[in-house]
RNA sequence: GGCGGGUUGGCGGAGAGGUUACGCAGCGGAUUGCAAAUCCGUGAAGACCGGUUCGAUUCCGGUACCCGCCUCCA
């Protein structure tokens, strides 16, 4: 087995990977608070960890890892949409619509996530909603804690609230690298009178009638940020497991704030091992921004016509501790790549034997740009050979897939819009009338019928079997539709003239 | 103000103290009615200033610029 090397925030280094247990190698993945549908961003953590998982996955057995994703269902921001809807004339109650938005929200991140390749989290291998636990159902275990962390003298009840006590965890601020000091001297905190200490945290809060909360010893209310994680990490995983992983803005507050209530709740024990953390993501060189209007979800580039798999590519592109920059030029690029990938290996066969090369590049610290180079330099010798065995594309197919990639045919590509029936009928008619104009010889009109049907955005071709169309989709795809299919039906009743 | 990341060829993007990254684009060729696709070949680099070293793009120090976090954020 290949040594795994991970760099851990948590020491600044990278270091060997050893499991608490080689049985059950347990991970856990700050899932999305489930308001809306999940940005770009939010993808790239599971991605990049979803390549993790699969490469621990072949190295332990996929039975020997547990993957926890959890699902933020308890937030301000949910609250806030539920909000909106009632007062926008939905007779619901806030109970039913909150729950209404964060089941809704939770389907359409299982589907763009699923469209993305990621695999989804399992115990022991098993599927189930259990590895993806949400946080109102861990109330009881979140209050628990909470109660314990009073009794040890970490927490303390004010006004309602109750407070994490920072001053009494001396390691605070380790994660980041902060000292509690430094960041009060800096600090836009707001403090809240009756804190001890301008750095306390909020573990429970109090909820007002028009807010969802549970009952608590210390009123009704509901849970701060932070002590979900430490809830259901400890519930599922144990007080000790291998892995913690999110994005590098996670590292504080949410972060350090976890590791302060796991640690004091659970002293003997060590919490996360190991800490990853990815860098952000950009769009064309700047901070994806609602107010620089480069803001988009998953789901916009699907609806786009970029394929999940393209976007997975983009994302593997780049080392997950870079910051990565989103760009149409990397789409084209990714998309040609796994394209002429698909035409290489053909039929997707099972069975394979993944490259041990490109493995261990992954082992070092997830090198996925150096380990797609190492698929380019792999499909270059199958392409220079004049016949390639089953067992060569099986092999290639099995090495993509550590990465997450040639998990279905192109087929799954297929451009929403270009699969409308009346456009298709048309391409095809076309098609055929430049097929035949060719076996003609008549080179000048079909030519003129090739730079018609472009300037309506469809792109004949001839390959080794016969006659092809792409579809040439403006960045805007508003604009394109029914011009294009008038435009198209329009040559057709000349060339049939 | 505090903490952290980055700066590699036209572009994207890795590793390694001395030896080809890889890909895209470009250029030359093969193939093609023309294209497309495919195949073969090919030039090109490491922000700046010092230091260590026989030798640094790679290690150390400094400078500049860019970016992120410290407030909800992946």
């Amino acid at each position: 087995m290949v040594e795994i090397k991970l760099t851990n925030t948590r020491t600044r280094t990278r270091e060997p990977f050893v499991p608490l247990d080689p049985q059950d190698v347990r991970m856990y993945l700050c899932g999305p608070t489930v308001y809306d549908r999940a940005h770009l961003g939010n993808a790239r953590p599971v991605v990049v960890f979803d390549v993790l998982y699969r490469l621990l996955r072949h190295e332990y057995g996929a039975e020997n890892v547990t993957y926890v994703r959890n699902f933020t269902d308890v937030d301000d921001k949910i609250n806030a949409a539920a909000l909106a809807r009632q007062q926008a004339g939905d007779p619901r109650s806030l109970e039913e619509l909150i729950r209404d938005r964060t089941a809704e929200t939770i389907g359409w991140y299982h589907a763009d996530m699923d469209a993305l390749g990621a695999l989804r989290p399992s115990i022991r291998g098993v599927v189930s909603d259990a590895a993806e636990p949400r946080a109102t159902d861990y109330i009881p275990q979140m209050i628990a804690m909470i109660a314990e962390l009073i009794a040890k003298g970490h927490a303390y009840a004010a006004e309602g609230h109750v407070l994490f006590d920072v001053r009494s965890f001396p390691a605070y601020g380790r994660l980041s690298g902060r000292s509690v000091d430094d960041m009060i001297a800096g600090a836009r905190v707001e403090v809240a009178p009756f804190k001890r200490d301008p750095m306390d945290f909020v573990l429970w809060k109090p909820s007002s009638a028009a807010e969802p909360g549970w009952d608590s010893p210390w009123g009704r209310g509901r849970p701060g940020w932070h002590i979900e994680c430490s809830a259901m990490s400890a519930a599922l995983l144990g007080d000790s497991f291998d892995i913690h992983a999110g994005g590098i803005d996670l590292q504080f507050p949410h972060h350090e704030n976890e590791i302060a209530q796991s640690c004091c709740a659970h002293p003997q024990a060590e919490f996360a091992k190991v800490w990853l953390h990815n860098e952000m993501l950009q769009v064309e060189g700047k901070k994806m921004s609602k107010s620089l209007g480069n803001f988009f979800t998953v789901r916009d580039l699907l609806d786009q016509g970029i394929p999940g798999e393209v976007i997975r590519y983009v994302f593997l592109m780049t080392h997950y501790r870079k910051p990565m920059d989103w760009t149409a030029e990397k789409v084209r690029e990714a998309k040609g790549h796994l394209a002429r990938w698909h035409a290489v290996v053909g039929m997707l066969a099972d069975g394979g034997t993944a490259d041990a090369e490109m493995i261990e590049l992954l082992c070092d610290d997830l090198n996925t740009p150096a380990a797609l180079a190492r698929l380019h330099k792999l499909s270059n010798e199958l392409t220079a050979n004049q016949t390639i065995s089953e067992r060569q594309q099986a092999d290639f197919i099995a090495s993509a897939r550590l990465l997450g990639l040639l998990q279905t045919d192109t087929s799954a590509w297929d451009d929403p819009i270009a699969r409308a029936p009346e456009l298709t009928a048309a391409v095809e008619r076309l098609l055929k009338v430049w097929a035949t104009l060719r076996k003609q010889k008549d080179f000048v009109r079909a030519d003129a019928l090739k730079s018609d049907v472009e300037t309506f955005g469809v792109r004949f071709r001839a390959t080794p079997s016969g006659t092809a169309a792409d579809f040439l989709r403006p960045a805007d795809a508003s604009s394109w539709g029914q011009d294009n299919i008038a435009g198209l039906k329009a040559i057709e009743t000349r060339y049939n003239a």
